[in-house]
DNA sequence: TAGAGCTTGTGATATGTTTCACGTGGCAAT
DNA sequence: ATTGCCACGTGAAACATATCACAAGCTCTA
């Protein structure tokens, strides 16, 4: 259904494609219905030359001299990007960060849902928050089962983060949003990432040391985000 | 204080560090005394020579022929991600997520204190989380000068997140680790992050569509990382 | 129809990061 | 001492990613 993957796509084309997707989304509703490059870069702080290069690993889907159109080539990110499958999600660990992800508007406008949440605390397991009934632990796996979900959210103390994971896995999930500050370790067909608070804040610690050190009027350099993965 | 950056490091580089600072600790709770190259990558999903290039680029913190003492590395780690600094953090918006992170015991184990928290909602504003009275948007600038805080956190809703980035910077932030998901504009000179779940969710989505298209009994390949960036 | 002006898509190039492979230094045992 | 083994640190090679620069294609106007 997608284009032609002239090449495969560097791992960071692909997070930069979700931030065109939201861009044009958002053009969308403003009205404007055709973007170039340029504009698109600049909206998203890439530049002209990389939007061109990520989308071109996919196809073409503009007109030379003219740009992009807005509806179609948001469309094209949905396809690429698996939105609209409307993948349910599970939720393991409903504690600050937890109730916090079930809260998350932006999964639902994403076409996200989580549609199924567990905790081992009893006395959360059968409380009720966005239309979602906590379940306990020892219904992981059948529930997973039975509604065939692969995906699922991490969001339960780093020292049950591998039992649960485990569990997880032997239920069929195939992709796994860790939000544990722990190495997970997965066999080679879960795909997996990971939301650090920690990693963050202590890179943010480092390039903020670095550019009180030297150079006090610093004046380049900057900027960043991140992510990480494992196998 | 640390070693000599022989070359700059790798943003990526940097955050490693932070995985081989968090490792370090859990051996030294174990009372593991000393690691190789080896071990450490195993623990943290690298390889051993990435795991010594890393280190390079600061210092050669190990004896050759028997590995890194695992209290010295560590100390090593966090003088050079400036851990230990104490940096006090202040949140703007406490949501769902914004509670969640006041609630995050990984910051102060790190190191990292939210020490103000702030909304613009007036029913929020006076109440108290983990000891932080959340105090009114208009107290944004003066409360951050006088406390001299440089990192912010930002758990305000997408619409509000330029404005209020805008407010931080003005107040004399460096450092910002942003949770919605728009690209913001700072000046050069303040230090951006962003966890942006939609992004980590999307991409996922991207591996499983692509891994039950693609051979449904995908051999290898998995596994990944990221980061975007912004000027 | 021809020409000017714009923006895409893409080879070629430059830059950056990871991996390899080995010299160096260190420990232990004979 | 000398030998054998180990694991670090690092130049050089391989690989990956981003940037440059331009030909190709489109639109509009005369």
């Amino acid at each position: 259904m997608s284009g032609s993957p002239r090449g495969k796509a560097p791992q960071m084309a692909i997070r930069r494609l979700s931030m065109y997707y939201r861009t044009l989304a958002a053009l969308r509703e403003q009205g404007v219905e055709s973007v170039s490059s340029e504009h698109l870069s600049a909206l998203t702080g890439s530049t002209a030359a990389q939007v061109r290069r990520d989308l071109a690993y996919f196809g073409s889907f503009g007109r030379r001299g003219v740009g992009y159109e807005v509806h179609s080539l948001q469309a094209h990110m949905q396809d690429i990007l698996g939105i609209g499958e409307g993948w349910p999600m599970a939720l393991v660990g409903v504690g600050n960060l937890g109730s916090a992800l079930l809260a998350y508007d932006g999964f639902p406008r994403q076409g996200f849902r989580i549609v199924e949440a567990f905790d081992s605390d009893p006395r959360r397991v059968g409380t009720v928050i966005r239309d979602v009934v906590i379940k306990p632990m020892d219904q992981v796996k059948g529930t997973i089962q039975a509604r065939q979900i692969v995906m699922a959210l991490l969001a339960v103390p780093a020292k049950a983060a591998q039992a649960v994971t485990e569990q997880l896995v032997a239920a069929g999930v195939r992709c796994l949003l860790n939000f544990a500050p722990v190495t997970l370790q997965v066999p080679s067909h879960v795909h997996l990432a990971s939301v650090d608070l920690s990693i963050e804040v202590e890179y943010l610690s480092y390039v903020l040391r670095e550019s009180v050190a030297e150079g006090e009027a610093s004046t380049g350099a900057c900027s960043d985000v991140t992510t990480v993965v494992t196998s």
